[in-house]
DNA sequence: GATGCTATTCTTAGTGG
DNA sequence: ACCACTAAGAATAGCAT
């Protein structure tokens, strides 16, 4: 929408690539807040860049937080009709620099899962039924099942000699590797 | 862009708004599509809607995932200027909890967001009936209440003087005290 | 409900200060 | 490197199907 008709790909001349970046940007905020406001719904952006060393955040951190946590929390395979499309996004040096983050939120990050799966529940206006709360029941008594094995663990854990060797072994026995980080503590909440 | 200049407010005839956000949906995605491509950035969306159970999430749920966590590590001071357009409760909440973000350690900044997540639901009136969150609360009280005193009966047990240098050793090797404060229950809420 | 069609408005590429 | 401007190009509101 200018002079001229612009090609979907990388412009080439860097100044006129960071000022088209500075009004597109503007342009989609506008957008999004549009949307938001005219529909009725809820819809969250965040644009990294070179140009700033913050991301901008729309509507705000919080928000941003709570609707990409409780997208995680659907299941996997509801997930998969969003893996196809831009494919040209995996851009390659992107996901080497975040390979590292990646690696190293990992554990943390599937520690709260469960925990975040219970507040994507809570934060869904439609999953205030009878229905969801039983699953809600169903997902503490996994937190609970799996905290009983954890602490029948620490007691057998505590016999300090014995561990060096048939650690790994004991720590699948109890669970502890499956789905679950090292440091998962059992429970947050 | 249309016949008819409108109004940056809720669309009030139902079909016209469900229509509208399809239409301005598509067109969002494709803006963000152009920006990330043509500027070379990194960007992500997250539409949700009462159309449809799923959000739309662009580009892939993994993309928007890494880069809320790249968000998330950023500083708490370095976000601050995205909280200007909150509520009074949540402006009081966040800001103290931000400034435990701060001082505390990284395992511990996870377990605060998660108190970020709740406080954020809390205040969300429109998320649920206050008889839902009764029930809630009920459940998680009589759920909790047992997990803590377990968990408390299962550290008092535990002999301190023998982990006053191996145990402990032990103990941080696997992971049950990393990230974690001392002092922590396993419950924040 | 979705899809196709334009008239109309909106966005922005290119330009000059 | 940032405005302001403006015309070319895009997005879309209201209809028709």
């Amino acid at each position: 929408m200018g002079r001229k008709k612009v090609k979907h790909e990388l412009i080439s001349n860097e100044y006129v690539r960071r000022t088209t970046f500075r009004k597109r940007k503007a342009g989609l905020l506008k957008k999004l807040s549009e949307l938001t406001t005219l529909c009725g719904i809820m819809a969250c952006g965040i644009i990294y860049s070179s140009y700033d060393p913050q991301p901008d955040v729309w509507p705000c951190p919080q928000e941003a937080c709570r609707m990409l946590e409780r997208f995680k929390n659907l299941p996997a395979k509801k997930q998969g009709k969003y893996m196809m499309d831009q494919k040209d996004f995996l851009d390659k040096s992107i996901s080497k620099l975040n390979g590292r983050l990646e690696t190293e939120n990992k554990g943390n990050r599937e520690a709260l899962d469960m925990e975040l799966l219970l507040i994507g529940f809570l934060a869904d206006k439609k999953s205030c039924s009878s229905e969801v709360l039983t699953e809600i029941g169903h997902i503490l008594d996994e937190k609970m099942n799996f905290l009983t094995k954890r602490i029948e663990f620490i007691k057998g854990f505590r016999p300090t000699k014995l561990m060096a060797d048939d650690d790994n072994k004991k720590r699948v026995e109890h669970g502890l590797e499956k789905g679950y980080p090292r440091n998962y503590s059992g429970c947050y909440l």
